[in-house]
Order: C-alpha cells, then sequence, then structure tokens
DNA sequence: GATGAATGAGAGTTCATTCAT
DNA sequence: TATGAATGAACTCTCATTCAT
C-alpha cells in the first residue's frame, strides 16, 4: 500500500522532468505529465498542492539529491586535487546520466520567478560551507566563494552538455579540465 | 497604406525580454506581450510568423548582437591578458545592464526544444575562431577549445547573476575572476 | 469519476442541426454550440476530436440514422408501386419534420471539402443495392442507377423544402409526384 | 481605366467563387480571396459594402447569368421534347464546366440565413413563368408547378455532379434521363 | 486513494473591417 | 483608386483545477 503510493509519485516525477526535456516548460502540462506518468490528472493533485507547488517540490527534491550525491564521493582524508577531480568528474557524470534531471534543475533555477517560490535548501548551504572549511583549511586558494563556485561548477556545467565525437575525446577533455582547475584553485605551497 | 513600424517592432521586442524576465516563459502570452508593447495582439502577427517564429527571432537577433558587441571591443594589438580581461569585463557589464536580454538568452538556449529550431548562427562560429586564432598566435594555451570557452564565459556569468553587497565588492570579485582566468588561459612563457 | 453522458452528446448534436439550421455554418462556432447545449466549450471536446471531427461524426450518424429510417418501410412482400410510395412519402415526412438534419445533411453533403473527409458509409451503399436488386427483381425500369436515384429522391427533396400554402396542397402535391415517379419508373408489364 | 475596374471585380468574384469550392464557406476569409485575386483586403470593399453584401451580391448575379444562359436555348417555334432536351442538356453542360459557379449558388441558396437577405430576382420568376405558359399551350403536362420544377431540374443536377467512368456513359446517362423526363412531362397526346 | 468527466479562463491565432498614405 | 498596416472581436482549442463516483 505505501509501496505503490510512492510509486506513483516517482512516475510523476520521471514524467515532468522527461517531458521538459522533450518538450520544454510549454509543453509539461498537467495533463500530459499524468499521461506519461500512467496516472489520471486528478492523481496529480494528490501528491502535490497545485502545478506551481509540484514544480517547486520536485526541483528542491532533485536539488538536494543532486548535492547530496556530489558530497557524498567526498571523506574526510583526501588530498585537494582529490576532492577537485571527484567533485567535477561525478558532476560530469552525473549530468551526463540524469541529463532530464539536470536540464529540469537548471532551467528552473534559471527563472527568478520560480526560484522566488523556493525557501531556503540545505545543499546549496552544505556546498558553501565546504568551500570555506577548504579554505580555512588551507586545501584551496583563498578567492571569493562566488568565484570559486563559479570555477568549480560552471565549466563542468558547460561541457557536459556539449558532446564530442568519441567517448575518448570526451574523457580527455574533462581530464583536460579537471587539471586546469586543481592548478588554479589549490593551494601553492 | 502604412509604413511597417519599426519602432513597433522594438517594443514587442522590449516587452517580450521584459515579460519573460519577470513572469518567465509561461507568463509571456501573446496577449500580454502586446499590451506591454501597446499594441493589438493581431499586430504581433505581422511582425512574426507565429510565437515560437517570434522568439526564435528575437533569440538569434539578440545573440548576434551580444557577441559581436563582445568582439568589438578587440583589436588587433592586444594582449592575451587585456584580451581576456576585456571580454569578461564587458560580458560582466552586459549581463548586469541587460538582464532581461541575458536571461532571455540563456532561458532559451538552455532549452533544446527550442534550441533545435534555430539555423546555424554566425556568432558563436566567430567566437570559435576567435578561440582557435588565439591559440594559433601562441597567446592562449593549446587547451580544448570547449574548455577554453567554458572557462573564459561560464564563471563570468555564475557571478553575473549574484550581486553583491557593495559595488566594490563586485568590483574586487570581478578582478579577482580576471586575474584567475589570466593565470590559466595565457601562454606561459 | 463521472461516466460519459449520453444526453450531454444528445444536447450537443441537437445543438449543432439547429444552429447551423438558423445561422449557417459560418454562425455555428464551438461557443454558441457548446452554450446552446448547455455546456463548456471545453466539453465538447470531450465527445468529439476537433470541430472537423464533431461535424463530420454528426453527419455519418444522421446519414446512416435517415437512410436505415427509410428502409425500414419496406417489407419483402411489396409491390412496385407501394415501395415507391412508401419511400418518397417517408421521406417528404421525415425531411418536414426534422429540418435541421436534413438541412445539415444537405449542406454538409454539398460540400466537397467536408466530404471529402468522411469514409464510406453504409447507408448510401444500402440504397444502391435496394435498386439493383429491385431491378433484377423486374420492378423497376432497367435505368441507370444514378439516374434513378436522382429521379427517386432529387424531386421530393425539392418540394419538401418549399411549403404550400395549405396542408391539403401540400398532400396533393405529393401525391401528384408520387403518381409521376411511379409511373416511371415501375416496370410496365 | 473603366475596364481595370471590371477586371478587378471579376477577379474577386473568381476567386470568391473558386475558393468556397476548394475550401468550403469556411475557408473562404476576405483576406484569402483578396490574395487568390491578387488586390488586396481593403480594395474589396471598394467594390462591395462588406463581405455578405459581396457574397449576396456575387450569388445574385450569377443566378440570374444561369437562368438567362439556360434560356437562350429556346426559341419559340421549338417542340416540346426539344424544349425539355434543351434546357436539361444545357443545364448539365453549364454545370460539368462551371462547377465553382454551381457549386456556390447551390451552397448559398440551400442556407436559408443566406438566402433570407436576398431581395427577389428576375430569373427565378422567369423560369415560373416558362412553365405555366408551356402548360397553358398544352405542351407540358398540367402538373404542379413545384413538381414540373422539381423533375425538370432536381435529377439532372443529382447526375451532373457525379462523374461516371467514360465520357460516353456520361452521355448515355444523360440521353435515358432526359428520354424519361420528356415522357413524364410531355402532354400525351 | 484514485479516477475520468467537466469547466471557466485563457492560450495562440485569424477574422472582417478601417486607417493613413 | 488602391494599398498594406493595424485592430478589437471572435475563433478553435487547451489549460489547471475540481467534482462526483
Amino acid at each position: 500500500m505505501r509501496k505503490k503510493d510512492d510509486e506513483k509519485q516517482k512516475c510523476i516525477k520521471n514524467a515532468v522532468v522527461q517531458l521538459i526535456l522533450e518538450e520544454g516548460f510549454q509543453g509539461a502540462s498537467v495533463s500530459k505529465i499524468a499521461k506519461a506518468a500512467g496516472v489520471s490528472p486528478a492523481t496529480v493533485y494528490i501528491y502535490y498542492e497545485n502545478k506551481d507547488a509540484m514544480l517547486r517540490d520536485i526541483y528542491q527534491e532533485y536539488t538536494e539529491d543532486t548535492i547530496s550525491y556530489l558530497l557524498q564521493c567526498l571523506s574526510p582524508n583526501m588530498t585537494g586535487d582529490e576532492i577537485i577531480a571527484e567533485l567535477i568528474r561525478r558532476y560530469y557524470y552525473f549530468i551526463i546520466e540524469n541529463k532530464e534531471i539536470f536540464h529540469f534543475i537548471e532551467q528552473f533555477s534559471g527563472c527568478p520567478v520560480l526560484q522566488s517560490s523556493c525557501g531556503v535548501m540545505r545543499g546549496p548551504a552544505d556546498l558553501t560551507q565546504l568551500l570555506t572549511e577548504l579554505k580555512r583549511r588551507q586545501i584551496l586558494n583563498n578567492y571569493n566563494n562566488d568565484n570559486l563556485y563559479a570555477i568549480l561548477f560552471s565549466p563542468v556545467k558547460s561541457i557536459a552538455v556539449k558532446p564530442c565525437e568519441t567517448e575518448q575525446m570526451e574523457s580527455e577533455r574533462l581530464d583536460e579540465l579537471i587539471g586546469i582547475i586543481q592548478r588554479i584553485l589549490i593551494k601553492d605551497i
């Protein structure tokens, strides 16, 4: 009984991100979402207050999931180089393998009017805290947090959505980017 | 007969980007756009074939404008440091001063289903050519073009949309970012 | 959930033929139809895929109904005179008592662009078969099917829509027509 | 100067009947008509008061033309058989060769709401007068005028719009119909 | 909890018509 | 006279949401 509910909600979430990737926000009507999820439109309103709340909730959930997935790869005794390499590499493959989720988060977070309805989230705060901590431990250079964040995560997003011709080229490109960013961000001794 | 009124088309374009910034793609209906532009809904269809074509045309126009605006700052005898500083700084202030246009371009280009309707554009090709040329002249390090592009333009976008508390802090943050990227990209001698 | 309401679909059908009689195809907009049927415009689209499909479906349904209503009056042991008299008389009064339906069918079937969207229907085939059969049994003269059809059904339609001053005159006019057509079509012995 | 005007109006008339044949009344908007006629929408309003008046005027003109074309074939010393044969044959080929005009007249005259805006016309009165005259001269049987009219003109319309496989078959079918109607209507001596 | 029917509001678009040239 | 631009009204259709079962 409990299980069935969760599966329905999962279907809805999948349908949302899938549809938005394929047809854009415009094309993701409640009826289409319901049809794609294999439920009735009315059922959607059992799990979510309304459409805006649905998008917002799904956004927040996926955002938290994504960040905590990224942070899972870290362990206390890693070197700075390892931390950077792991974060970037993990993010890169997450994007590749979860196109719909990534696309949904990006589109949503890029829209002020949607963002404004979201409360504070845990994940982004954890990320900022991580960066601050790494600076405190003299692992990262003492750059402005916004700059750190921007250099660490923007370029990898940028290349992850541009496929190369071969997998090997993609791999080399990623390694090169990791090397560059390590050289910038890691505290010179 | 009346002549087609360029002023009117400008109003429509302004209304589109303004509305999409304030209310998102969802909120930018043709009627709202027309009202904001001070014309009748039917008038929109004199200047654009349909709504999709309107968004696409405006996107392509603003994209070309933006890139050619960026490239205008370059002159043949600049050093690598100057080129990077100028490009990033110019882009940064362009974003700050043209929030609506930047936001519109980002939202549009981030949506595959919209992008797919666009033909090839000149601006992006010019940018790629510039990077290739700078590598050939041994001004930039010989990194993968995608990486060069990602490092040069993604971080500045990321920070430009996060306002600081004071203008001075913003200015320092930008200078820091420029310094970092110069150090990464400029050919070590 | 509610069950689909046959009553509602009947209301829509009535509204369609009524409105088209009163205001022509031009005046029969979906909103007017919905209002006349006492439902919301959106409800129409639950029962029909779109406006064209609605008109087509209703046309086909009424056409089949009409023809099968006509053929109901026939029984195996009738003479040729009786068959002709019954068919014409029945058709005449059907038209008089179902003006809207008849008018709708005529207007629709007279428009090639509408007709072309219809698949083959049963009724017309049954009619042709009837005529062929009656010729085979040497009840009707061996005229071309098109001519038989034209003489049997066109004149009665023509007079049915022209009201006379008194009912008696109408009745005499109809009897006269029946007599004429019997004399033409019935196999001389 | 004068000639050019008349040609424009002719273009409009042609465009109207052509478009209505191809796309139905629904598809014949003023803009489409104007485009098909090679003029501006505004120009239409120089020649006609509004759209309804345009359709009505064109209908009346074509109706008069058609009837007077039919009557032209008659001459005082023709026999009854010749009169009937000529009228039917001429009508038949007129329909074949002027599909658009015939279709337009039929659709228009079949719609009460359109008909009601028309004043009395000369042609139909002439036709009725002809029939009355032929009865007076004991050429036609003394049937009710509506019946005479119905038998003389409805069947030929019915077959004229159903093409046969070969021209010869069409010709035979027409001859047969003419024969039948002659036998019905011509005063037995 | 789950559903398909039902809906008012609003979407994109075209209409018949007029205006300014 | 003739035009293409311009428009408010109306079009077809879909939306997010609720209702009755």
